[in-house]
RNA sequence: UGUCCGAUGGUGUAAUUGGCAACACGUCUGAUUCUGGAUCAGAAGAGUUCAGGUUCGAAACCUGAUCGGACAACCA
């Protein structure tokens, strides 16, 4: 008999690993950095968080996790004109409710300025930086093209004492903006651009949210990146694919200052249809009010989602769903959609709301009477328990519930047709009463079958369709916004020449209407709380909502089948 | 007219690292259902951008082409 300890081994497939994972995994085969897995998500406070940075912050974090390391938070605040608390603190809210935890180790790239500016000192003593005075301008013509090498800088040879001084002077706020820059001295021939003496500082004369005034020279990103994860000791410094091109820079700081080398990995960044990533579009729709906020629910960004009632487990799915590598792609909306619609099925408790009412008398049952109902919270979770409903005489249906000539594809009420109202009869269209003047429908009158209470019938008859509905006499009215994606074409930035990309907006992107809702909606909804509204979509409770004026934000539709058969 | 990176069903991501292309979403059937939801069962859809080469064998390796992307901010 052969040997066969461990039978888990061969039920469970083999986890298919992404190439970030397989990377990590080789090196912690071969010992490098101790085994140890150390990684960062290094934001600019610039902006509010987006789904791309999801991607990229479940990345760092899931990695960390797996293989039990840790992940930094770290603000890349180099640019002091460009930056705010404001956005630090909704960075780190998002990140939060995405799930992670950065424990006690929350950076900034501003902590280290002193050591950076250390690190410029020793370049210049090595021969290796030099203070430029040619003006942005002059620098840029110098610089040549991709095709073309750059011309050095007269100030290049400038002696190593002369740099030092001026580099302290400038320190010191002696200069005007723009009047020197420190450049390192690499290659002015490089076919890589940003190996052609690169700027390492600059003078900024403006308050830093957190140095205050106590500096006005910032180093640039590209000198301070990769010298903070070389401080944090990072072992894979995980970026998109545009910073490919920076890396040799990286590496030349690391080498020449003679410092920890962290590897740095890049990956394709997430782009979704239907809607743009770039923090300088979401910006100007916020600017110009496209939308109302960075919150908005149209939003691709995290407080967007989070208003719209995305959960942080939908978007950490989504984030594992769609996979690492390095290829462009452009994610369909639908499988975001798709995330959350599989969560919220299992965690919504159901309702019944009427959109788009049409009145409904039931002629047969008394005008006095009033019974409540049993309602199920949600099939799908019976722990989440039952509720009752309250039923009359008059109640609104769906208008689209309605037909007057139906076909015979159409399971829904119509003249002579019986349905079940959910969770309470079955009923029978007989009257359809409508406007003279305008001939719109105004009320139907049916007919219910006594028997059939609680929605099933004891002859065990079958009934099509089962339609929602709200007794109007206990409805209360609430707002409800419907969102839809904010641009028509899946790539908005698909652009003709000269076309600007709000012109690929959704005019119809949001819809405010009046709905009614049965009494449990308004009794149990505080802000943020989600439902489904019965065969309708899901639906979460917007932080303006109040138990008086209860507000809802459409997070996703149902899937619709109906609506499909009939486009076809 | 440069350098670097990439190319696998409609969309993404895989393929034990050279051994008959799989999974998810989407699409379409059917079953089931007190949500036209959910669930279940099944189907269609790529022969891996192209052309050569290496090999018993290539999506994978080599060469060339084509197409797409990135790079010339005192932004990150």
């Amino acid at each position: 008999m052969t040997e066969n300890t461990d039978i888990s081994t061969d039920k469970t497939p083999k986890p298919v690993l992404n190439f970030i994972q397989e990377i990590i995994e080789n090196d912690i085969r071969n010992n490098k950095n101790d085994a140890r897995v150390h990684t960062r998500f290094p934001p600019e406070p610039n902006g509010y968080l987006h789904i791309g940075h999801a991607k990229s912050i479940c990345l760092n974090f899931g990695l960390a996790n797996k293989y039990n390391g840790k992940c930094n938070l770290r603000f890349d605040d180099t640019n002091p004109v460009k930056e705010d608390v404001e956005y630090v603190d909704s960075i780190m809210e998002d990140v939060r409710w995405l799930g992670f935890d950065w424990e006690d180790r929350l950076f900034y790239a501003s902590d280290y300025f002193e050591q950076i500016y250390e690190f410029a000192c020793q370049l210049i003593q090595k021969g290796k930086a030099y203070i430029c005075d040619l003006s942005a301008e002059e620098i840029s013509n110098l610089r040549g093209t991709t095709t073309q090498a750059g011309t050095e800088s007269p100030y290049r040879n400038r002696t190593i004492e002369e740099s030092l001084d001026l580099f302290h002077r400038m320190r010191a706020g002696e200069f005007a903006e723009g009047s020197h820059v420190l450049r390192a001295k690499i290659d002015m021939a490089s076919p890589n651009m940003h190996m052609r003496d690169p700027i390492l500082y600059r003078i900024i004369h403006t308050e830093h949210h957190r140095t205050g005034n106590k500096w006005c020279i910032y180093p640039m990103y590209d000198f301070a990146h990769g010298q903070s994860d070389s401080l944090e000791r990072i072992t894979h410094s995980i970026c998109t694919l545009e910073f490919e091109v920076h890396r040799p820079l990286y590496d030349w700081f690391i080498r020449e200052l003679e410092i920890y080398a962290p590897q740095q990995i890049e990956f394709a960044r997430l782009n979704l249809s239907y809607t743009v990533m770039s923090k300088r579009k979401l910006l100007e729709l916020v600017k110009n009010n496209y939308v109302n906020g960075w919150d908005d629910p149209r939003m691709p960004t995290i407080c967007g989602l989070r208003r719209a009632g995305y959960t942080p487990e939908s978007i950490r799915n989504f984030a594992e769903t769609i996979g690492v590598a390095r290829r462009d792609n452009i994610i369909d909306v639908a499988l975001l959609e798709h995330c959350i619609r599989e969560d919220l099925n299992k965690k919504a408790a159901r309702v019944m709301t009427v959109m788009n009412p049409l009145k409904v008398i039931i002629t047969n049952y008394p005008e006095n009477q009033t019974e409540e109902l049993d309602a199920i919270n949600n099939p799908e979770d019976a722990s989440m328990g039952t509720r009752k409903v309250p039923f009359s005489r008059e109640i609104y249906i769906e208008r689209e519930d309605f037909m007057e000539d139906a076909p015979k594809k159409y399971f829904r009420l119509a003249p002579g047709k019986e349905v079940r109202l959910r969770y309470a009869y079955y009923i029978t269209c007989n009257d359809v009463i409508k406007d003279p003047e305008t001939n719109e429908i105004i009320e139907l009158h049916c007919t219910l079958d006594p028997l059939t209470k609680g929605g099933s019938s004891p002859d065990g008859r079958k009934v099509q369709g089962t339609i929602h509905w709200v007794s109007i006499q206990h409805a209360q009215q609430i707002q409800v916004n419907l969102y839809e994606r904010l641009f028509t074409k899946e790539n908005p930035e698909d652009l003709a020449e000269g076309e600007d990309f709000k012109i690929n907006l959704n005019s119809n992107s949001l819809n405010v209407i009046k709905a009614y809702a049965e009494p449990y909606l308004g009794q149990n909804s505080v802000s943020g709380s989600k439902f489904q509204f019965e065969r309708i979509g899901y639906f979460c409770a917007d932080y303006n909502s109040t138990n008086h004026s209860p507000i809802f934000n459409r997070t996703v539709t149902l899937k619709d089948s109906w609506s499909k058969m009939q486009k076809s």
